[in-house]
DNA sequence: CTTCTGACGAAAT
DNA sequence: CATTTCGCCAGAA
């Protein structure tokens, strides 16, 4: 069964848990190179014809502005979860963002870990 | 084959 | 901050 790069996009993708959020580079970051951010958000643009099973978790990708890129409904579907926005839009990925998936999990399945200097990169904004 | 269009992102202005 | 520019490129038409 090759699973197909959408497919790795979206194992990752269903292992961000509720609460936080991932932005698209550190999505394609974790599947591993040549994946772009750009084709997460392609992914992410295919899920609006039909979702595979297990569903996946698409409201908790955004850019890397810390901001939703699709209209009000990912941000409010977010802020269920627990998310705060500010009145700008934009979250803190300090406290919501994805650390990066289990070291364990990532390994079993040839997946990238993020490095501290993924996220450190997720400072300012607030 | 050519053209167009982005659920991106980093850097420059 | 908001905008623009440019790199990169998978799909749909």
């Amino acid at each position: 069964m090759p699973s197909t790069l959408y497919d790795r996009i979206y194992d990752v993708v269903r292992h961000i848990p509720p609460g936080r959020v991932a932005t698209y580079g550190q999505v394609a970051t974790v599947v591993g190179a040549p994946v772009t951010a750009r084709e997460v958000g392609e992914a992410m643009a295919a899920l609006r014809d039909g979702q595979p099973e297990p569903l996946v978790p698409w409201q908790r990708v955004i850019n890397a502005q810390g901001k939703v890129s699709t209209g009000p409904r990912q941000q409010h579907l977010l802020e269920q979860e627990g998310v705060v926005f500010n009145a700008k839009g934009h979250t803190d990925l300090r406290r919501f963002g994805w650390p990066g998936p289990d070291p364990a999990w990532a390994a079993a399945h040839g997946f990238q870990v993020l490095s501290a200097t993924d996220t450190e990169q997720q400072l300012d904004l607030f």
